[in-house]
RNA sequence: GGGACCGUGGGGUAGCUUGGUAUCCUACUAGCUUGGGGUGUUAGUGACUUGAGUUCAAAUCUCAACGGUCCCA
């Protein structure tokens, strides 16, 4: 930790008391938060991984099942792949492996015994599940193939680790397909971007769609759209990818299937992956002051009810109705019934914890048949009375509306160049061609990285380094 | 890849310069009290990251490992 001297006390760097503390240390407001929040428990001694603890395990978990469930409905199989890689399936000369190898995990040992073929921790699945596609797949009526797994994956990070936003030990959402042609498969790239929009949706996180230059494409693909959003610390981002690869992979692979005329083809392959960034994200856009807010679709609890209750006074029967009713209408509800603290406390602790909407009952409520409602994302308090609980449900989506007209003025400030977190915006946007050399250029002039083209907010113009035919670019400093 | 700083009960800290007695807050346990925005009170449990070195004596000095935080490429 940092010491604090008597001379920097004076300076109002150092004055946490007038400004949002989120604001002044973003950093600090993060690791806090998550600790004191139970989303993990970052003491496990082994660098960069840390343990799930049950309330961002069900926050992950819940944000896991809405993906699967859209999978599922868009006709994805889930499977699930080993988690070993042989040193032989690695050893493809391919640029996608060289791309990975610096960060790999090794497995030398068994017991005391030194391993004849070294297994390596996956660091992402393709050189997994490539070689068993190569057996699946034959001829053109096995395709389209479509599947996903959500699993760990391992990377060697030697660099600063930070909870869910660099881990060596990754919660992992990878969509694997293949297709006849490069045209089907350039429609699953777009079905992608359709389901990618369904959960920010459901997040309430916004986002830009960024096509990667092509030094910086994921190793092996024809080319890679990233989703990047912006963080309070002026930072992007990058929470989703998708990679249409061609049949770069497939020549590597030799995975061919027979086309309707006997001849063999290669097949065409894209991917899809999320991660536990999704979390950070929720986290570090959603948060204030008083802790986090979390989205009601994935929320663990929706509906926090604090009784407000004396010796003298209890109103279980009551508390158990509006429950049950809850319940019925498929909301996650939970009674905070434990008595050893007061109701100012529990108001604070479950704010912390990010809980949308919390409602109090006390004699007041059981008296006029009503429930006392406050949401998360703003001041004061609402009577909803007992025959309009369904109420709720509007009042979880006001939480969402407030989530993301939030989350999207402080994106639409970065690109407009506004001031994020009262400092200077941390991403630049302006019209750049498609050469290396111009990119380069403005990285060194605004000491920040070339992102890539943006598709959703993008503008046509000319190039602002050369005046050739261009569009909207994005410069950043990247987590 | 390069650099800086840090490691003391569960969490946050004082003590380190000048070697000898480990401070306070919070949390936790038990009781009473209180209960519509972090109740009050009494008692209690609990710590010097690890290893090596210097020394009569190390939280304090030296070296290393591990872990953490920040900055720059």
């Amino acid at each position: 930790m940092k010491k604090v001297n008597l001379e920097e006390l004076n300076n109002e760097e150092f004055i946490y008391t007038t400004m949002e503390h989120k604001k002044m240390d973003f950093s600090e407001w993060y690791n806090e938060i998550i600790d004191i929040s139970g989303l993990t428990d970052k003491r496990y001694p082994v660098k960069g991984m840390n343990v799930w603890m049950p309330y961002g395990f069900s926050l992950m978990k819940n944000t896991d099942d809405m993906i699967r469930e859209k999978f599922y409905g868009d006709d994805y199989e889930e499977v699930m792949f080993p988690s070993l890689i042989s040193r032989s399936m690695f050893e493809v000369e391919f640029e996608h492996i060289k791309g990975f190898e610096k960060e790999l995990f090794w497995i030398t040992k068994g017991g005391r015994e030194s391993l004849e073929d070294d297994l390596a921790m996956r660091p992402t699945s393709e050189s997994a599940m490539y070689p068993m596609f190569k057996l699946w797949i034959r001829d053109h009526g096995d395709l389209p193939k479509r599947i996903f797994q959500i699993v760990q994956v391992y990377r060697y990070e030697t660099k600063h680790t930070r909870p869910f936003i660099r881990s060596r030990d990754i919660h992992f959402i990878e969509c694997h397909t293949a297709h006849e042609t490069y045209e089907d498969a350039e429609m699953q790239m777009n079905l992608y971007r359709r389901e990618w929009n369904f959960f920010t949706e459901n997040l309430c996180l916004p986002y830009m769609e960024v096509k990667r230059p092509e030094w910086d494409k994921f190793p092996g693909a024809v080319y890679t759209i990233a989703f990047d959003t912006l963080m309070p610390s002026g930072r992007t981002l990058q929470i989703g990818t998708i990679h249409e690869y061609g049949n770069n992979f497939s020549k590597n692979y030799d995975v061919k299937y027979a086309k309707e005329n006997g001849e063999g083809e290669f097949v065409n392959q894209t991917t899809f992956g999320m991660s536990e960034r999704l979390i950070a994200a929720i986290v570090g856009i959603h948060g204030d002051d008083k802790g986090l807010i979390l989205p009601p679709a994935v929320a663990p609890i929706q509906v926090i009810i604090v009784p407000i209750t004396s010796a003298e006074e209890i109103f279980d029967e009551y508390i158990e109705r509006v429950k049950t009713q809850l319940i019925k209408m498929n909301f996650r509800v939970r009674v905070d019934d434990n008595d050893n603290y007061t109701p100012g406390y529990k108001f604070n602790q479950w704010e912390m914890k990010g809980v949308p909407l919390r409602i109090e009952i006390g004699q007041r409520e059981v008296e006029s048949n009503t429930v006392t409602v406050s949401l998360r994302t703003r001041k004061g308090r609402i009577k909803v009375s007992m025959d309009s609980l369904s109420d709720v449900d509007k009042l979880l989506r006001e939480v969402e509306d407030d989530l993301r007209n939030n989350a999207r003025d402080l994106l639409m400030a970065g690109i407009e160049g506004k001031p994020i977190s009262g400092q200077e915006s941390g991403i630049k946007i302006m019209i750049l061609c498609e050469s290396e050399e111009c990119a380069r250029k403005v990285e060194s002039s605004v000491e920040m990285d070339m992102m890539g083209h943006i598709l959703n907010y993008g503008k046509e113009g000319k190039c602002e380094v050369c005046g050739k035919n261009g569009q909207s670019a994005l410069f950043s400093k990247p987590y």
